[in-house]
DNA sequence: GCCAACGTTGGC
DNA sequence: GCCAACGTTGGC
């Protein structure tokens, strides 16, 4: 069991239409980074619990969590010429990009905003804080532990 | 909308 | 395999 944090830009795809669909699980595509993609690919596993992380919006931060129900499958979106995650270099023999799919489960009272993140001084470690451009990155179990005693 | 950070591409 | 140019992410 492991935990992750996942971004979404709000705007796009939010926890609340996460929520919406419950309990159906919704597929994550669209990931286009390498280092994203060997987590997405080689480490994430069914039942492992995720952050949902909104970014690009009013209120940056960490609003929620969702499990794992499918570990990485070929995303299909990388061959489908008229998808905007079409990738004309990705080989059906030897596909470049994966998905999962996660499922609800709870919306926070409150957002944990990226200004809290940065002021906690027991998230100083947190990957989001050093390498901004990661949009699925590792969470540890402490860091997962602190944020719950925040949010609950 | 700006721009810093940084990942990716491609010429050499 | 280096690195400059380019493109994208994401906070502000």
């Amino acid at each position: 069991m492991a935990y992750w944090l996942f971004k979404t830009e709000p705007d796009h795809f939010s926890i609340d239409d996460l929520a919406a669909i419950y309990p159906k699980s919704e597929r994550w595509n669209g990931i286009r980074n390498y280092q994203a993609r060997n987590f997405l690919r080689d480490d994430i596993s069914k039942n492992d619990e995720v952050l949902i992380y909104h970014s690009q919006c009013k209120k940056i931060g960490i609003v929620g969590t969702a499990i794992v129900t499918q570990p990485a499958y070929v995303d299909q979106d990388q061959f489908d010429i008229a998808n905007d995650y079409y990738d004309a270099k990705a080989n059906l023999n030897k596909p470049r990009w994966y998905c999962v799919d996660i499922q609800f489960k709870q919306i926070f009272k409150q957002t944990l905003t990226l200004q809290q993140i940065k002021q906690e001084p027991k998230l100083q470690s947190m990957i989001l804080l050093k390498q901004g451009r990661l949009s699925i990155q590792p969470v540890t179990q402490k860091e997962w532990q602190v944020i719950m005693h925040y949010v609950t």
